[in-house]
DNA sequence: GCACTGACCGGTC
DNA sequence: AGACCGGCCAGTG
């Protein structure tokens, strides 16, 4: 099946550089507000850096959560292309109330 | 089909 | 403010 975890890649790729959402807002998005972790799961079974920009998908407390299996250096980089991209990021943290990026429920089924 | 895992979240101590 | 605990969802053994 793996249709929940394809809604969660695609609704990934939809979002905006310089912006950022929580695992949290995905699972709003495909109607199971409660799936943050079944979210992680996905983007971190599929994993594909450059079809799906997964470093825009931080914790809802604003942590940058983990990258590519949680490999430190990845993690880094991740924080570092956040950055490079506009988004401020301070010690690991990103300011949500400043790059939130809420996707829309209309995305998750495109 | 049961049990464990995982890039989480929210509340509580 | 930091650490701990339980819960929820999907995927895998």
């Amino acid at each position: 099946m793996a249709e929940f975890s394809e809604r969660v890649l695609r609704i990934a790729k939809l979002i905006p550089k310089g912006k950022v959402t929580t695992y949290s807002e995905i699972a709003r998005a495909l109607g199971r507000p409660l799936a943050c972790r079944a979210v992680g799961q996905a983007l971190r079974r599929n994993a594909r850096p450059v079809e799906i920009p997964c470093h825009r998908v931080v914790r809802s407390d604003g942590g940058i959560g983990g990258y590519s299996g949680s490999r430190p250096g990845k993690i880094r980089q991740k924080a570092m292309l956040l950055s490079s991209e506009g988004v401020e990021v301070r010690d690991g943290m990103v300011n949500l109330g400043r790059h939130m990026h809420k996707p829309d429920a209309g995305q998750s089924f495109l």
